[in-house]
DNA sequence: GTGATTGCAAAGGTTTTGCAGTAAC
DNA sequence: GTTACTGCAAAACCTTTGCAATCAC
């Protein structure tokens, strides 16, 4: 894999979808982020950075779908504001529950097998915490 | 504690706080509907049963009181609707990617004291599953 | 050329807010 | 009598959608 590909970006050939330069701003953009746990609104901003022209519209399309290829995941949220971030599974989280800030620590599996047997498909778990942090502590 | 009684009223008492019929309205609506990890409108139209005047935003703010007063507590969303689910510390969830009904799991503690070595104030932790439901694979 | 994709603007859904009136203590 | 609380309607906020124009293949 070439140094800076993060993403299997050969998924797109596979499949007859585009890959046109707003989808590439949204993609870089989100790489960027991706540290943070971006919001669409802040890959909106940065994809702008590439592709001044891009519209809202086109990220949260260009989001769902990079979601819908496994290329990302969304992240559930508190406060209304959806985030994103790179696809590992498992995971796990520390949402702040001043200011939503998403940190991640040490993985940590969590698998529960009974509730497979259950019916239900498990297509990815993780664990979050939620309290306040460092910078929302004092 | 008396029968039928899940939640600690004395807090109200304790604070200047005001149990109205509308609250208790909502707390009612809530505690029918808490095995479904409710949404607000939900508890909306139940507490309406209650207290046919009551208001939707009433609903919010009062949802908002119990959360803050700790009797509550607020889930995570996929979709930018929240739930509502009774305060219990961990707890696990089933979150269906389709229909966005929220399941609860066998307890399976998971705490990780590392980061709050860091600095992170831990007010709860929970495992997440996302998936399918049975009702939604086929 | 054809169909997927885009940008815009409008609509959608959920939640919050301002404010005058009301009710709990 | 105070002060917290309420209902209403409007606003705020995030996200989705309809549609004609455009672009990637």
């Amino acid at each position: 894999m070439p140094a800076g590909t993060v993403l299997d970006l050969g998924k797109f050939q596979e499949s007859e979808r585009r890959l046109t330069p707003q989808r590439q701003a949204v993609l870089k953009a989100f790489l960027e982020l991706s540290q943070e746990h971006p919001t669409a609104e802040a890959i909106y901003q940065a994809a702008r950075r590439h592709c001044p022209t891009v519209g809202i519209a086109t990220v949260y399309r260009s989001l769902d779908l990079f979601v819908q290829m496994g290329l990302i995941q969304k992240v559930p949220s508190l406060n209304g504001t959806a985030r994103y971030e790179t696809q590992k599974v498992p995971h796990n989280h520390f949402v702040c529950l001043k200011c939503g800030r998403i940190y991640e620590f040490d993985k940590r599996p969590v698998v529960d097998k009974n509730i497979e047997k259950e019916g239900f498909e498990v297509i990815s778990s993780s664990t979050v915490c939620f309290g306040y942090c460092p910078a929302c502590r004092q």
